[in-house]
DNA sequence: GCTAACTAACTGACCGGCTAGTTAGTAAGT
DNA sequence: ACTTACTAACTAGCCGGTCAGTTAGTTAGC
């Protein structure tokens, strides 16, 4: 038995549900749930189909895990950073946004997304699940930093919620386009002083009296 | 035979091709690519599975069939209306995005997009095809905008590929979502003043002076 | 320490259902 | 009557899910 398959026919109880989950993840993320198939998802994790069978109960339940455990931890970690920078409402909504996008965003996991939106038609439980359990967790992050700044007298009033969507919608879609079309086409990069542009944009859409406040 | 099935059975061959794209469109974008079925297909536009291949040589030849002809003369329309309001960018940007939204973006045409995004990675070429044909001639339209705006002195200076994005990102979005997950959770509408917020918003990011411009 | 009896993680051949694609036949229109 | 749009029954093969069997690892007895 050679080192490279060293874990084959290992048991090893404990860390194969977490890598069928990785395995799993990466290939709904790139072809889409229908179009996985178990046995691709199993040979990815170096088992065979039948194992997958022993931690999942089914494809969907195989679904549900990959979404549920893989972008959990994310929020919980996100929600934490959140109670540490209250009083500075533009400091925290560009550190919150920046932190999306380089721990969610622009990685594998926001794949989950993408594929959300995919298939939500066809899953609406998992859809609503998710719906609750991360976007609607941090949409409620995002306006409660929104609604701070606006109480402090820093953002103009206005409806949260479309305030919300405008600030965060760019990025969003910039990382389910990353995980799908970008994948098909000559890609140019993102330019180099995206978010500044990025944040000088939405500060000027939110601050009451932003010269003052974006050079510095 | 009764008259709610007159059109079976009767031989209808100009209308059939694009009545079977439009239960196509419907199907693919509610279901996805690989969960619509052909027999389903075939039984919305009311017709048989035989039918459908007199007419699409195969199920990845109709998924073409729809992105292509349903969406191409909707940019073509828009081209159009560029060239007849060239002098005015902010009124021109402005008509621009609201009549994406209102034949696009809001109707079954913006499913596509999210189909798009959903199936790129199992249909390259596809996307690479509706990359340059539709988001392609799209953005090029809105550039241009943006920049004849700033060389008139109207619009900030910057990166016009990353204002674009932060102008019709939002919108994008917004149909994207309608198209999946709004379907399966207690949704509330978008809010009475979604666009005077929107809109407001993106002219800030834009505008040299947005205080005068903006409230009228 | 060595082996034998035991446990359970893992395998892979198999099955059944489902659906893309085919074709022999039917009937509408002329 | 002849053409052809259309139908419906069919096939082929793929894939989710199963299970009888295999083998890695563990414990007990000597």
């Amino acid at each position: 038995m050679t080192s490279t398959e060293s874990t084959r026919h290992r048991r090893r109880k404990e860390a194969r549900p977490s890598e069928l989950a990785a395995a799993a993840l990466a290939l709904f993320v790139e072809k889409g749930f229908a179009a996985t198939r178990l046995d691709d998802v199993a040979a990815r994790a170096g088992v065979s189909k039948g194992t997958l069978y022993l931690y999942f109960d089914s494809k969907e339940a195989l679904f549900r895990a990959v979404i549920e455990d893989s972008v959990l931890p994310l929020i919980d970690a996100i929600e934490v950073k959140v109670a540490a920078l209250k009083d500075d409402p533009v400091r925290l909504l560009r550190e919150l946004l920046m932190e999306w996008w380089e721990r969610f965003g622009s990685t594998l996991l926001g794949g989950t997304c993408k594929l959300m939106i995919a298939e939500a038609g066809n899953f609406p439980e998992v859809a609503a699940f998710f719906n609750e359990a991360v976007i609607g967790r941090w949409s409620t992050v995002l306006c409660g930093v929104i609604e701070s700044g606006i109480e402090q007298g820093v953002f103009r009033p206005g409806s949260v919620e479309t305030m919300r969507q405008l600030v965060f919608y760019p990025l969003l879609m910039q990382s389910v386009w990353q995980h799908s079309i970008a994948g098909c086409v000559a890609k140019r990069p993102m330019p180099e002083n995206y978010f500044d542009t990025y944040f000088d944009f939405i500060f000027r859409g939110l601050l009451v009296a932003p010269e003052q406040e974006i050079q510095r």
